[in-house]
DNA sequence: AAATTATTTAACATTTTTGTTCAACAAATT
DNA sequence: AATTTGTTGAACAAAAATGTTAAATAATTT
């Protein structure tokens, strides 16, 4: 086999066109050209358009599973370490894949086909990460580290907070062009790991 | 004139479809069938989907300018009340177009046209009540009432966790059908708004 | 070298979606 | 009553997007 260069190029261009524009917004002759390969080309290794799109959501969504399992892979250390390092950990994923999120919510949302394969691929290990992250936190909880809490709360404070800093990323950058992207992620991540460790501090409220 | 309850009808479609799926993924067919109109009025009172489009995204933005205004009108009472009612004022604005951010930041990201619209309409009130809420917090501050804090982060915080609560909505109930929407508004509310007290609390950190 | 696989070009077919037109009729306004 | 405005239907045109085909060539594998 060739190795097949050019289908990869496609998928990867792909990736770009879907998660910037979404399902119906992507044309598959913009992909076909950015990708450098002909139009039937791309008919070739995919027969149509909801075939290529299903190989992107499949690559994401494996993507994600694989991102939950390792964001979650913790050594042994304290449990407010082990928070911080969690929405450290999510950060760094969003910023490595920033409109990832915004793309599987809005395909999820407008086609429900996507959401049984959401529930079907990521629902499971995430649920395994809630029950663990909820073990360590009674745990630590007993012992007066932090205060008692549902894991999926603050499992979802940790996801928004990130999640939004990176929603709102491009609308800043639009309002100050001149904006630092390095310095406001860095500056945020900080923000956002103080706003979760006020909120496991077993010494408030 | 006759006061054109097709025409108002038409916006409202386009409203939902235009909100649901986004522009590339709405139908102008599905719009006017949906109305209860004939396909040739859908042109008739809007030349192109465009403008139609142009005209539901006037409204939104105006909508959104509003309830900043409507929001951050908050009468005499001591600044953590108030940060609580803004809180809960915010959530019950989302509670009320619930996908009203999310097709927003979709369409500014991928439709740059859309981006200097919102920084037009939206951006200069958002400033104003940035700078009051700072005020307001540098006075409380210096009373030691809360902790000296940046307007614009708490906003973003608030923002946030307010914003990710109504986007996983839909997420939740594919995932538990059997979901009380009620409850579960109520309940997040309540951890957004404890969120945000624990944020400027000035007795942590 | 032969066979297979990858790739292009370019035309074409199909489907989907948008937008137009026109004749007829209904409703409201003057 | 006459006129303007709203409304429909149905056909049609035009544009945009997807998908197909076949012939030719290049690259790779056997």
């Amino acid at each position: 086999m060739k190795d097949n260069k050019k289908q990869k190029r496609i998928l990867e261009v792909a990736e770009e066109e879907f998660l910037m524009k979404g399902f119906a917004g992507a044309r598959t002759v913009e992909i076909a050209q950015k990708a450098g390969v002909s139009h039937s080309m791309l008919h070739y290794y995919y027969k149509t358009k909801e075939q290529l799109f299903e190989h992107v959501m499949g690559e994401k969504l494996q993507q994600l599973k694989e991102s939950v399992a390792t964001v979650f892979m913790i050594e042994d250390m304290p449990v407010v370490e082990k928070v911080v390092e969690l929405v450290v950990r999510h950060f760094e994923f969003l910023s490595e894949n920033p409109d990832l999120p915004r793309f599987i919510i809005n395909e999820v949302i407008v086609r429900p086909e996507y959401a049984e394969m959401l529930k079907r691929e990521a629902l499971p290990i995430l649920k395994d990460a809630v029950a663990w992250l909820q073990r360590e936190l009674d745990a630590a909880a007993k012992e007066g580290e932090v205060r008692t809490m549902d894991a999926a709360t603050l499992l979802m404070d940790i996801v928004s907070v990130n999640f939004f800093s990176f929603i709102v990323a491009p609308i800043l950058s639009s309002v100050k062009p001149d904006m630092d992207f390095q310095a406001y992620y860095h500056a945020r991540c900080q923000e956002n790991v103080q706003l979760i460790l006020n909120r496991i501090n077993p010494d408030i409220k």
